[in-house]
DNA sequence: CATGAATGAGTCTTCATTCAT
DNA sequence: AATGAATGAAGACTCATTCAT
């Protein structure tokens, strides 16, 4: 009789593991039918294993979906982050790099964008959305305006103001995922960058 | 037999008036609870008429909110295509008119917004939302773009490129639904058409 | 073709009958498997009726309990308050009344005394109990408290204590109901009956 | 190895310890959430131990539970059996030491009734349960007879039966045990004494 | 046109029990 | 003797849809 190889995957793993591969398989039921057409069963089926792991894992559905979107907007902020902090970068290229980090393809691949809209999408879950992100999103937002507002000062655009500019690039970055999603054959990930870029340009033309 | 003189509400009444009943009655269910939370005892209720009433007037569940949300697109555009029309208005006046729209009170109230964003929550896989969001969505960035086109024709801005800002224009306009939807305090009608009309201000600075 | 027989029963019955064949269906359940035991499932089957039924129309199994509980303390009630308000009856025909009604066949048959005895049994239900029928008990045990007080006035039993005398009825009724639940053989309606009034003979011994 | 010095707990313990720490925290448990509200995982938590250890000491939950009542039901007797085996007790003071072993503060805790109405609710459609109940039941009834008889024969009751008496005691005992269960603002261990004592007195007033 | 009771498939959630370590 | 992750069956509840009236 020869011994199980060890190779097999082990029968139980650390709750992170478990954790991590139930919200990549929520990130991918929720892409394939939706939030509300995800259930538990799918999720389960998805990641390997069985239903009740998730509810071992997860308190409730609503836990585990709060889990993904926090995953995903940490994940989102962790990369411009990066960027944001090295000293050696000019204003202007710190504002290009979180530009790039919004299309950046581990955070805007189709299946993640979906996930986002799914919880724009209905009153619920938006609540949960805006209790994990807002404070994201209005952090990067002022940290848009605080680079727009130095290169203002740098580069004398007097009749521009800071804090519009960031507003209209706050829009152009949901407008433009939204776009990916539905129409990914106009929009991809390099037309919408150029896009925005094209409007920095606009503004600021001796920067970009 | 004489009939009771107390009725009040008419026992029957024409199909085109419950379905409208009906619509109105499912956007602000969606709304409210969102596409999965509305059920169509809510729907029935919030009009005012019988659930039994609800499957009379619409085949299915599904196909009444396809209605709604057909609903929802040809007001839209009944609103933009209205200016459109007139002859006397120059190009720029229609392009300025395309965005008044898109910010027009009973287009982007917040009621509606959510409704949008439910719709579009499902769309990227319900292959009936997406095509009815498709087709109004098309042709009005083409619309954009033919404007757009003849804009520059017209007024020498020789480095643009009427796709791309059309392209730009639709990023604008869902982006910023988005975050009128999400962050009523910092985005409001005006502020969000500002800032479009800032953008073409920009680009066709002798239009604007 | 001969039409169906109008004997078939109908498809669909007013709210109370449906009610009171779920509650009927729920006495029974209750008796058989106890609370924890009893699921929807098996309610609706023994009122041979569907499952969704059950739920249409009682919001929900909690609600199904109490009014099943709600229902049993009103027949109960019902019963001791029809002899109680026959103004012809003495005082002591008035106790041995409510004694008798205790023990009523209606009353105290083992499918209900199992269904109180569950209620008794766990902290939830419990509470739930005691909103329902905490009311009542002390509307009987004040009623026996004052037929006591009554006779010991008219009957010159200067020792004995009114309220004591209740508080032991109101013991000996639920001990001798749990029981005859226990042990069928050895108590019987009869047997306790004559237990009650055995103590009531000692007790006022002109009287019984 | 050297292993660490601050365990606090021991790692292991003898079966007859953990099974009493089990059955303990499981009583805990019943009085706070009824049986059915009862998990393994809750017991094992009260108990201070390993979900895995409760499986491990016990086959089943059925079996904890019945060594439950068991455990309490050993309790009990041992606290009457002490007195009534002391050979310089008459009849009377023995009839007098069960009575208040079953209002003793040990055994008629609130928690305690409340796991007792737990399993007497249970009991009628439990075979393990009612037998477990019945014969401690049956044992003291027998013996409240016995006693009783003797002292019908000592004190010349000649109207008086035995075993109408212990059936009576027996109601008694249950009926105000249940009442300090629902109502222990009015029905206290004192009271409950009492009125058995006083009802004794009726019967036997020579003795008592 | 209109009603609303009735159905039952589908979901989330709980939990006793197992088992590799 | 001890742990706790893993499993899956079972139950409460929801809701689109049907249909007799």
């Amino acid at each position: 009789m020869i011994p199980k190889p060890t190779t097999k995957k082990p029968r139980t793993a650390p709750p992170e593991v478990r954790r991590k591969q139930l919200i990549d398989a929520t990130i991918t039921c929720i892409a394939r039918k939706g939030i509300s057409g995800t259930t538990l069963n799918a999720i389960a089926k998805e990641a390997g294993l069985s239903l009740g792991l998730a509810n071992f894992h997860f308190k409730s559905k609503d836990a585990l979906l709060s889990e993904t979107l926090r995953h995903l907007a940490a994940e989102h902020r962790d990369l411009w982050l990066r960027d944001v902090q090295r000293n050696e970068l000019s204003d202007a290229d710190k504002l290009r790099s979180i530009v790039s980090s919004q299309f950046h393809p581990r955070i805007c691949s189709r299946k993640k964008l979906a996930v986002w809209f799914a919880f724009f999408g209905e009153a619920h879950h938006r609540k949960t959305y805006r209790s994990i992100s807002s404070r994201i999103d209005m952090e990067r937002q002022q940290l848009c305006a605080e680079l727009c507002s130095n290169i203002i000062a740098e580069g004398a655009y007097p009749l521009t103001d800071a804090d519009e500019v960031a507003q209209t690039l706050e829009g152009m970055f949901d407008g433009l995922w939204l776009n990916m999603l539905m129409y990914p054959d106009k929009f991809t990930r390099e037309t919408a960058e150029r896009q925005v870029v094209g409007y920095l340009r606009l503004v600021f033309a001796r920067h970009f």
